[in-house]
DNA sequence: TTTGAAACCGAGACGTC
DNA sequence: GACGTCTCGGTTTCAAA
């Protein structure tokens, strides 16, 4: 991978509506190898899927809460079947193993307190939990489906730009 | 809105590739209604935007840190600065204003913890901070931009399905 | 071996019934 | 909601660099 795949995914992260042509335009290559690097790419699994976003107050789904867990189950099976019980709730949308402190982090989206208060009590009725705490986000001030490219690594045969 | 656009949102979260004939095969309706449903709700906003997303292994970005920030500076000001500071680094790739404890929670996406300390020196030079504590992320256990739409309000006259 | 132009063909974007 | 048309863009081929 080089500079020009690094712009196309740049451009690519943004919107997929784009045109090949277009995009190779922007890119400054001609439309085929533009196109062959994106199949490349999509082949190499560096493109995962291309979905659409949704606009969250349209979805009623505007509030975000961050839920630390803290577990005294520290065994393989009981992580399992956590995750299991995890992905079946669409309200959590991202969800992590963390070091320190807290044992597991939740990001859940909902409509309200209310809404997050069934979605709570729904939870720990399928899973024993220690130690739950909630944080409530009052504003999302930024979010990105961007990674930053600054760290990709470079085929460096191509040289500048 | 109603079932139908509910069916078509959920297809659309997941793949943005599908053809609009299948699409509406899928969901129990015929090209053109469910083409114009879709349009609708690009025009509406409840579509926000087509991207493509990235494997941040094979981007070199697999180490995720949520970083909580408390503040001295409770001003209006003070929040439009640091927002501006953040809005730079695409490491940054969720920012919200919190409630309780904590005032603000970021998540940072970089290679290792090498790249970690090297971003939160970069930060530190631009902007005061009162308090800044680290949790690393071991495993991403889920991960998904599609929001539930559950709880979407729902236009019932279409009754059932 | 890689590139770019040009042709092909299917799918999307509408208008009309 | 079904057609039909028109157009544009993705995909492939092929000649040239």
């Amino acid at each position: 991978m080089d500079r020009l795949d690094r712009k196309i995914l740049r451009l690519l992260q943004e919107d997929t509506t784009l045109a090949v042509a277009d995009l190779a335009k922007k890119v400054g290559l001609s439309t085929t190898p533009c196109w062959r690097r994106i199949q490349k790419m999509e082949e190499d699994g560096v493109i995962r899927r291309r979905v659409a976003l949704l606009d969250p107050v349209k979805i009623n789904t505007k509030v975000t809460v961050f839920v630390s867990i803290r577990t005294n189950s520290h065994s393989m099976e009981w992580l399992r079947r956590f995750s299991e019980v995890v992905a079946e709730f669409p309200e959590v949308v991202e969800f992590y193993r963390m070091s320190g402190d807290v044992d597991y982090l939740l990001r859940v989206v909902v409509p309200d307190i209310a809404a997050y208060d069934a979605f709570y009590k729904r939870l720990i009725a399928k899973i024993e939990i220690r130690d739950v705490s909630s944080a409530f986000a009052m504003e999302q001030i930024k979010y990105t489906t961007q990674l930053p490219l600054d760290y990709m690594i470079i085929d460096q045969k191509t040289g500048e730009e």
